[in-house]
DNA sequence: GGTATTCGTGCTCATATGAGCAACGAGATG
DNA sequence: CATCTCGTTGCTCATATGAGCACGAATACC
């Protein structure tokens, strides 16, 4: 293709798209057949020079989500078009909606459902419709009593998944992280947190966020680590946490002592589970995605373009 | 249009535009009859959800044209896309090549072009094609000869335009402001620099641009005008000048004296002229583009996407 | 210099899409 | 409660578009 045709291919898509010209009309003014006009419209497309882009809230990729289902094995992916979004809240509320519109729509409709906590996971569960579901009930899958300000978010989410499910809430009354790992063992031997934890194991799904290994992780913010610590888990490779637990770009735990003192089902638990939905978004989340779409941690990934992006490059 | 058909049109367009999907096959995924289907896109369009794009250095704004002629009486408009300009160069650049091609596909080819100079026309005179007339003559409409660095971008202007149309440049010898009213009455009555200007005022066609009133302006750069003079023109409200000629946002003179001491056509004489193309482009330039657009100096307009925006919300 | 090949062109035909219309149903109005 | 009105729906038909094909010109190759 010469430049000429390059350049009437840009006059045709102009009196095509702007100016809603048929082809044949095109070609009266530029002197062409309606074929050749037909075809300048196709090397334009092809070649890049027109895009489109759905400018809505609820707009998603459907091309990139079939590439992460393909490429990175996914059994389904959900990923939310960033176009005309200006803040990050805005990008998190995007990707939580989507997470509860896919949960509306699951099929069959888990009837146990286990939960992680944080701010994604309540975004997703303040997004829920009332009714989503007839008769969910939602079992919290990792430790969650926050320790310092927002206290009860944790709970919240799991029970407002549940309460607009129609179904009723299992808490884990457990911290999320204990000092010694003695008082863990001890909690695991109680018979209300054993069965929170059995019933959790048997959950039909999983839906959980994951965080950044950084000082505004939930975990600092609730008080279970420490600013310091979480720098110390970042030199030994940590990318960020999934249900509690730290892990490096491979998804193997960083810190198998400190793993060992959080409560809640195991990585590998998780990576057992036939379905499980993880929804993470924003820039500081690209490198704990990457490593927990690698160790295959969910099987199904609600994300934004970005991020969604950011897996198929790397 | 309730919430549910708006989802739905979102989910529609995603098939449609992502997914190349026909309007039938839509309906077959989404358990709609086709002409639901078409009805919805139509509607997500209408609602601007839908943006179509095109990206491409030569690609140009036909809406925005139509509206600047309907709206603000010009004979022809040319407004260039800003979509993927990052650099204020890349704008100037495609809004001079998008001059370059006006004048190039202009019938009838003038056989005298009046030319102002400046960077903007420099620039222009570069995006030529040798060849893109046979036998175009060129006259300069405003003094021109650079004092400080760059000597003889005026000239290599009005040179370059000619003996790329395969035609001769006739220069004009002097000064565009003087110091002293006399020194310009003395110099306009020289036989030759009389001689020039009754030839730019027998032009077929005028091509100029316009300054803003600022420290960037070519007068201060090419030393006729001090800083200094420049403010004091905008506290007189000056918003830029036109072939030398500092005007007001209406269009008027702002210091007579100053104009009196300036060489060249008078601004009477090019709102005179049946075919004055302006070439004004960059956010620093709104205002004077403003001015002269409203104050009919020119009869046709090539400018920006945001330029050609900001004369309409105006 | 003749022949083969490739590319672009204008066409036919099948398909996708949009305009306009009649029938229907929900809600308003007497 | 009957009727009216308006908006929605599914349709028919006209039009716009894309796929595939045969031809001819330009280029490469022997």
């Amino acid at each position: 293709m010469d430049e000429v045709d390059e350049l009437l291919s840009i006059r045709a898509a102009e009196l095509y798209y702007e100016e809603n010209k048929t082809q044949d009309e095109i070609g009266q003014a530029l002197r062409l057949t309606r074929w050749k006009v037909g075809r300048l419209l196709a090397q334009a497309k092809q070649r890049g020079f027109i895009r489109i882009e759905i400018l809505h809230p609820r707009a998603r990729r459907l091309p990139i989500e079939r590439r992460l289902r393909d490429e990175r094995g996914l059994a389904d992916a959900i990923v939310v078009s960033s176009a005309g979004v200006t803040t990050a809240e805005e990008l998190q509320a995007r990707t939580a909606q989507a997470a509860a519109d896919y949960l509306t729509a699951l099929r069959p409709v888990p009837r146990t459902l286990g939960v992680s906590w944080g701010r994604t996971l309540f975004d997703l569960s303040q997004h829920l419709r009332n009714g989503w579901a007839t008769g969910v009930n939602v079992v919290q899958i990792n430790g969650g009593v926050s320790l310092n300000r927002r206290p009860g978010t944790a709970a919240a989410t799991a029970v407002g998944i549940a309460q607009k499910g129609g179904g009723s809430a299992t808490l884990l009354p457990s911290p999320a992280i204990l000092e010694r790992l003695a008082t863990k063992q001890a909690i695991e031997s109680d018979r209300v947190v054993a069965g929170v934890i059995d019933l959790a194991r048997s959950a039909d799904a999983y839906l959980f966020s994951a965080g950044a290994a950084d000082h505004t992780s939930v975990h600092v913010e609730s008080g279970y680590l420490a600013a310091s610590e979480v720098d110390l888990l970042v030199e030994k490779g940590a990318v960020g946490d999934v249900v509690g637990r730290y892990i490096d770009s491979d998804g193997n735990i960083v810190d198998p002592a400190l793993d060992a003192r959080t409560v809640g089902l195991t990585l590998d638990e998780l990576r057992a589970a036939p379905l499980s939905i993880a929804v993470i978004s924003g820039p500081a989340k690209h490198p704990v995605a990457d490593a927990v779409v690698r160790s295959r941690l969910c099987t199904v990934l609600v994300t934004d373009e970005a991020t969604a992006l950011h897996l198929l490059d790397g």
